[in-house]
DNA sequence: TTATATACTGTAAAAATATACAGTATAAAT
DNA sequence: ATTTATACTGTATATTTTTACAGTATATAA
């Protein structure tokens, strides 16, 4: 990163300070206050100086819209509140706001692949595969899967989790539970949508 | 703390949510956008609801000026790196740095319990409970656990991760796997200790 | 000497924003 | 039957805030 002049410094510690204090950022005016500049044009251009070099950015047209920018190299990746959908049997899920059952702080990273949201697990289907009810799973949408997948699949009004394997217009959906059986869809004469795949699984015990 | 209507809940979780992704807190209109309403007084009516309740804080005359007040029961997001440990036979996971495979981004509080490290399994004998090879068991560091708790213990210099059951003198170390048996163990001849117990677990697909 | 970068003052206008006020609708409680 | 609480729409306005523009001053480099 850029060096910074020691009174933009100031201006980045003075923004760090207040929003620690308030919970938000300051003005340009409040900067000027707090550091005794009498423009706002002054706190201004130091802003922009910050964000040119990389500290801080800026969303044109907010007001308080200073973000202070993380460095990337240090701590990898972003905390994020990934929202918990449960598996409704009708209907694909849906990220609105209604079927979120709740927000889960952690890494969209995490895993090896990125992911979108977490799939409340209803049912015993999967008991084999040792996703058990209650798990969440990691769901990354997408409709690129390939056999073997775990993915979100959609039939009629159906939504279900299963194991991926297409041989042509054939497409099966199998359970990991022996006591469930392989569902066959011919694709000619019934649709599939898949909704995306699991990524990976966390259970609170 | 008062209850929430859920409106109010959808409008606090909201904030929290722009928060995050922002830095900083969101307008009446951005929050009716991202909620639908269509008055900026259906957001203003939530948020001075939450803030009687004692969910936010508002600046009177600021714009954005939202903060979330924080109470300690709520899991506070902090982004750390948690170590990932294997769980090697002999002698107990340390957090000495030469032990850690990885480490991962997520948040300590993202079960119901904090957690101190991540547990590599290795072995078939937790099959039964859906845990497999290779799954990545949270850890709290602790003495204090109940039957039916999913712990770390050490015998000699063996360390493994079993259900725990104990009675009087005797403990019980159970697998989770009928091809594995169970470790009984008397407290009068032998020690055994307790390093830890599992808060949950995550997988990679 | 002449740029050039840093570091401001001072002013003003346009846009963003909070917030008050007047309503409507609905369900639950009295 | 009437009140009360929740949950909004719709409009308007005063205030806050960003942001552009025109300057001044000083130190350093070319």
């Amino acid at each position: 990163m850029k060096e910074l002049t020691k009174q933009q410094l100031k201006v980045l510690k003075s923004v760090e300070v207040y929003l620690k204090k308030t919970g938000f950022p300051p003005t340009r005016v409040e900067i000027c206050n707090e550091l005794g500049f009498k423009s706002p044009n002054a706190a201004e251009m130091h802003l922009r100086a910050l964000e040119k070099k990389g500290y801080i950015a800026i969303k044109s047209g907010s007001s308080r819209g200073i973000s202070i920018v993380k460095n990337q190299k240090v701590f990898g990746t972003n905390l994020d509140q990934m929202p918990v959908i449960g598996l409704v049997a009708a209907g694909s899920p849906t990220l609105a706001e209604e079927n979120i059952e709740k927000r889960i702080p952690c890494d969209p990273n995490m895993f090896k692949e990125n992911f979108d949201y977490f799939l409340r697990v209803k049912g015993l289907s999967m008991m084999d595969a040792g996703i058990h009810e209650d798990d969440l799973v990691a769901i990354k949408k997408t409709t690129e899967v390939k056999n073997g997948d775990l993915v979100v699949v959609r039939l009629e009004d159906e939504v279900t989790l299963k194991y991926f394997k297409k041989d042509n217009y054939i497409l099966e959906l199998i359970p990991a539970n022996k006591d469930f059986s392989i569902i066959k869809v011919d694709l000619r004469e019934q649709e599939a949508f898949v909704e995306g795949k699991s990524v990976g699984l966390i259970r609170t015990h």
